[in-house]
Formats: structure tokens, sequence, C-alpha cells
DNA sequence: CGCACAATTGAAGCAGCTCAAAATAAGTGG
DNA sequence: CCACTTATTTTGAGCTGCTTCAATTGTGCG
């Protein structure tokens, strides 16, 4: 298997021989972490930066009365504190929701990697676009959609996410998420999240039994979450228009852009 | 008046002679514009990027159903589509609130700017990085924060923001926003934006009227909103530690690293 | 087998919503 | 500068999606 991060830069556009193999020089520094565990803290002033090999995580935040809201979810190819290079101090913490393994490259070296080649540069400040993409439809979910849609749209992200790494077949994926750490992430209670999780089932949209989920009709959830994978596939190559196969199954819907 | 963007890219590190001409250079020709009109639309693919010289714009994004959820707020010296420049299509759109002018620079030239200069690819790379930043904090606030906390909290971030591009004194600015406008940012209703904006007054900690906005009670409304401006400072020069003067007024509180 | 955590259920409460209308403010043409 | 029109702010009142509190029922695992 490539390496994950030369498959996430490249998704953009090929890089060279030279530049892929600084790339795989550069992450081969590797840590195993256990689940439930801080990988950055907020307020921390990191070293270096980490990309998940392996594993689960997810951004937090933590309000003044101890309530936290999930901020983002990690996975393999993922920078977790690009922040971190360019900012100086995290904004928020990461922590992991399972074990797992992540490359560690020192800011020297990630400096290093961007002066070398712009392209490098470029794709990583690619990544960074992309996580805020996926930041404005948290935002969009949070602010206007209902609970059902919030997790309907959330559960269509993962899949598409995953699916782009190889982790996600027919639909299927292991979500290693309790409701509780699903409820922080949707602003909502778990008691809510249960709920409405039940009601996805009977609706026949998703089957969903310890830790895995399989997306049961992927039209009508994507229907409930008003979900628009654009947004994850912008500026790839190879799909001008944001479909060549990567979807998780089914044909496109007609409109060729579906105004959201 | 220094160019709004260098001084924007300068905040992180110095620029040099010839970066500082060549940003000057690509920022020449500019444009008008009135308000609420459209300067890009979700799904566009821009051949330039724009940024805010004055006025204020927002982003956006349309729900099925007509509803909104304004996603950001862009002043003097913001990007408004760097998206468009690594990702090709945008994935929502950007409206003016107020006249205003805007410089337009063509991809051609981004990319030129950044190939040959790594620190100024590096300094709109830092602005995303920005961006994700404040997107963070919208999502805890839709997420688990209460509309009175949630207002505080947007009061903050732009009196901070204007400040930051002299547009504030005093801890007072001007905000060309209708309540409706801040509902669709906030994810409440109008109704509901009224009634707590007036709870602000009642309690004194701010003045409003005519689209003045006057912070009364600088402590106070941060206490509100659990606002922390770290946030948007990190990696600024010559403030390490995110206190140098550009506070709205009065002394920082004691703590140093206030858990948030 | 039994602990500890995760999922589920029930019931009451409330923050914020919707609907509807009145009161201001902000244009706009004459 | 006024009369008229339109947008914004404000108020009232009933409603509901989601929360909170409090158990109960799985379920993975040492």
């Amino acid at each position: 298997m490539a390496n994950p991060l030369i498959r996430n830069l490249e998704q953009f556009g090929a890089l060279s021989h030279a530049e892929k193999a600084a790339l795989q020089a550069a992450t081969g520094m590797v840590r195993d972490f256990a689940p439930d565990q801080d990988l950055v803290r907020d307020g921390d002033r990191p070293r270096d930066c980490k990309l998940i090999l392996e594993g689960v995580a997810c951004g937090y935040k933590l309000l003044g009365d101890g309530r936290r809201q999930i901020i983002s979810f990690h996975i393999a190819g993922d920078f977790i504190d690009l922040q971190g290079l360019l900012m100086g101090a995290m904004d928020h913490s990461i922590g992991s929701l399972t074990p797992g393994r992540m490359a560690v490259v020192s800011h020297a070296t990630m400096l290093d990697l961007t002066e070398t080649s712009p392209r490098i540069a470029r794709a990583l400040w690619r990544t960074t676009l992309l996580d805020a993409a996926v930041f404005r439809q948290w935002i969009v979910g949070l602010g206007r959609r209902s609970a059902y849609a919030r997790i309907a749209h959330l559960l269509c992200e993962l899949c598409v996410r995953l699916k782009a790494v190889g982790l996600s077949q027919d639909g299927s994926y292991d979500l290693p998420v309790t409701q509780a750490e699903l409820a922080d992430a949707l602003g909502l209670s778990t008691v809510h999240v249960n709920r409405t999780l039940q009601a996805l089932r009977r609706h026949s949209l998703i089957m969903l039994r310890g830790g895995k989920l399989t997306i049961a009709d992927w039209e009508g959830l994507k229907a409930a979450g008003e979900f628009d994978p654009h947004y994850l596939v912008a500026g790839r190559k190879n799909d001008a228009n944001g479909r060549s196969g990567w979807l998780p199954s089914g044909p496109e819907p007609s409109g060729v852009s579906p105004e959201l």
C-alpha cells in the first residue's frame, strides 16, 4: 500500500519522483497511540506535524462547563496539527478514538519540504482548504439542519472520506464512535442521537450494530442529509466535475450542479 | 494607508521589499461592488482571487428549502475565494453586505507569487489556517453555546478582527448587518436574535443603534461569550503569547492561558 | 460471572421556533 | 420637506424539537 500521505497529496495532482521520495523519507518516524488519548492538546505548541496512518482521531474543544464540541474526525492520511506549523499554538485538542499509528514529521522537515517544492506546499495548503470546506458543511448542519439531517450528512461524509482511503466498501464501514461522541460532534444530546439513529434505521436508511455501519439506502441517506459530495472532491485530478467512480455506489443524480 | 493585503500577510512575519512590491503590483486591478450582490457564487470556478479592500461581505450556503446559513464575514484584507485557486469550484457563495471595493488578482498571478516566494505561499496558507480556526469557533458556538453566548462571541470576534484593520476604536464599530443576517449567521431565528440583543443591552454589555455597535463592557461580553482571542492571533509576529495592545481596551485577565 | 461502559426508554421541561401583527426606521419620488 | 412605500425592529402568544433527569437494558471483557 502506498504511503497514505503521498496518496492523499497526489489526489490533487501528480508529484515527481523526487517529491515522493522526499515525502517518503519525511514520514519515516512512526509512533503508536492508544485509544482515548490526547495526541495534541489545546494550547500546545507542537514541534512536529502528526499524520494519521491508521486509526481514528477527533478534534475537539472543551467549554467552560466541561461540555465539549467535536470539531472534526481524522482518518488515515490526515494531518492533525498542521495548524501548529504556521500558527504556533493549537486552538483545539486532538484525541484518539481508537488505537492507531501516526507519522511524526518535524517542523524543520515540513518547512524544508514546502520551501523546496512549491507543489508540495500547494498540496498541503489544499488539504487545509479541504478541511475548511468540511468545516463549512458542519456549520451549515449545526446551524440549520435538523438532528435527522445532521446525522445523515455526517454518515455520508464519513462514507465518502473512508472510501477514498479504502476503508469503506459497499457503503459499509467501521464507526468506532459512541453515541455520546456523535452527540458531541453533532451538537445534540446522547438521548436524541439515540432516538434519531433509531429513526434512520426504522426508515431503512442505515444498519448499525457493534460499531459497524452499513448504508442500506445511499440515495435515501443523501437526500435526508442534503448531502452533496462535491465539496470533498473539488480540485481533484482526473475528475474535473467530481464524479468518476469514487462514489460509494449507484449512479449520480441527474442534475450536474445540484444547488445545495 | 498600506495595502491591506500586505498588512494582512505581514502580521505573520516581515516580507522582503521585492515581495511587497510584487504584492502591490498584483493588487492593481480594483473593482467596485454594490451591496446585496453576489461576488462569487456556489459552484463557480473563478479565474481570479478577490480581496476585499473596503466594505463587508459574507460567505453563505443555501439549503434546499431556501433557508441559508452564513458561514463567515469578510472585511478589508480578506481574500474571499482563495478556495477557487486550488480547489477549482466554490462550495459556497459570497455576498456583499455593503458597497465596497475589491482587488482582483488572476490565478496565474497568484500561482506565480506562491511559486516565486515560499514566504508569500506560507503567508497565504496561514490565512487559510486562520479561516479554519474561525470556523472551528463557529462550530463550537453553533453546537454548544446558547443564543446569548453565541451572539456575544460573534460580537467579540468582529471587534478584534475589525480593530486589527483599524476599523474599530474604543470597542465601537459599524455593524452593517441586519438582525435577519445575524440570525442566519448564528443559526437562530430573527425573533430570537432580537430578544437576545435586547438582553445584552439590558445587561449593559453592548449598545446598538443604527448599525453602530459599541461594546460597553468588554470583559462582561467576553465572559458571556467565553471569548478567548488567542485563536485569532496565533502565529502573529511580535506577540508570541498573544497580547500586545491589539485588544479593544482594558487589561488582559490574569490567567495566561484561560482554558476555553 | 460480574463490572463498567454503551445503548435504550420514559417523562417532564425549556430554549428557541413559528405565526401574526404593530411600531420604527429608512428610503423615494414629487 | 412631506407623503408614501418598503425594510427592519419589536412585541405577543402558542408550539415543538431537543434537553435533562432518571432508570433500565444490553454488551464487551478481565
